[in-house]
DNA sequence: TGTATAGTTTACGTTTACGTCAACGTCAAT
DNA sequence: ATTGACGTTGACGTAAACGTAAACTATACA
């Protein structure tokens, strides 16, 4: 299976994008498959990098970055030039990724709890439903108590 | 605290925005805030909306996707025209933010994993490092056992 | 009174990530 | 021989999310 090889609509068909796509990450500098004349073969590898490329864009990558990362993958044969450099970009990547795990983990319960309240307001199919307006950090915790004494 | 009211530079500079950005989320009706003469006046629950905007966009939502979780959260004041309908919008909303968060977890271990042999790597300054090409799924298992099997 | 500061609208520019033709090559099958 | 099916390279179009002046208003302050 490893020395299989794909055309780019394969490719396209199995993850769900578009043939134009695959080309737009080539131009980018994403992949480089090779060639039966003028045509593009995809190999297993390029195969997950295509597969990296994606789950990258889903976690809201920009071509750009997943590139850097791709290259970072590359790094395999050899010469770590700025290892240090690297090493920091990773590190300040994680934590951004962190920050997204938490901002994503909250969204995530809040979606289930409207989602839960919908459900119970479609079996009652009685009053309005009350949804929870989060507050930002650093809001007085006695406001939460009375809101109601916030005059608008 | 709850009855402060911000300009439009307060809101910008607390949350690390342009002023440029939050009128633009208004064109777009995801705020509309009073007006003191010609000035843009938020209030504390304008403020709740624009962290929520925010939030909203690390985790990669679009705009509109955002505007329409607010109208989501406006809800609050009666009228759930086709609860069903926002039921339906908001499980298959979770679906993908979950598997976004699959996505995100993988993605922050592989990193860690790169992070920990640069390093080393560092402190050893000696030899190649070996980074990870994580595989698709559908990878015949036994390639990874002997990859150089693969003629490229 | 003048100037600095903060806000406004209008409008055009920019980047990213493709979509969408158009025009053409190639190979297999009818 | 021609018709698809699949591939290619331009080239232009587009939606989203702002950036960036330009020109103006209003308030504050020395």
């Amino acid at each position: 299976m490893p020395d299989h090889t794909y055309t780019i609509s394969q490719l396209a068909s199995e993850f769900d994008v578009t043939p134009r796509a695959i080309r737009y990450y080539e131009d980018r500098g994403l992949l480089n498959p090779a060639r039966a004349g003028q045509n593009r073969i995809y190999t297993f590898r390029d195969r997950g990098r295509l597969y990296l490329i994606l789950r990258g864009k889903r976690v809201g990558f920009s071509l750009a970055e997943i590139g850097e990362m791709l290259d970072l993958y590359d790094l395999d044969d050899g010469q770590v030039g700025q290892a240090s450099a690297v090493l920091e970009k990773v590190q300040r990547r994680i934590a951004i990724l962190e920050r997204q795990k938490q901002d994503l983990d909250q969204v995530i319960f809040e979606l289930r709890n409207d989602s839960r309240k919908i459900e119970v307001f479609l079996q009652a199919n009685s009053g309005p439903i009350k949804f929870e307006m989060p507050m930002p950090a650093g809001t007085d915790p006695e406001y939460l108590e009375h809101p109601e004494a916030a005059a608008e």
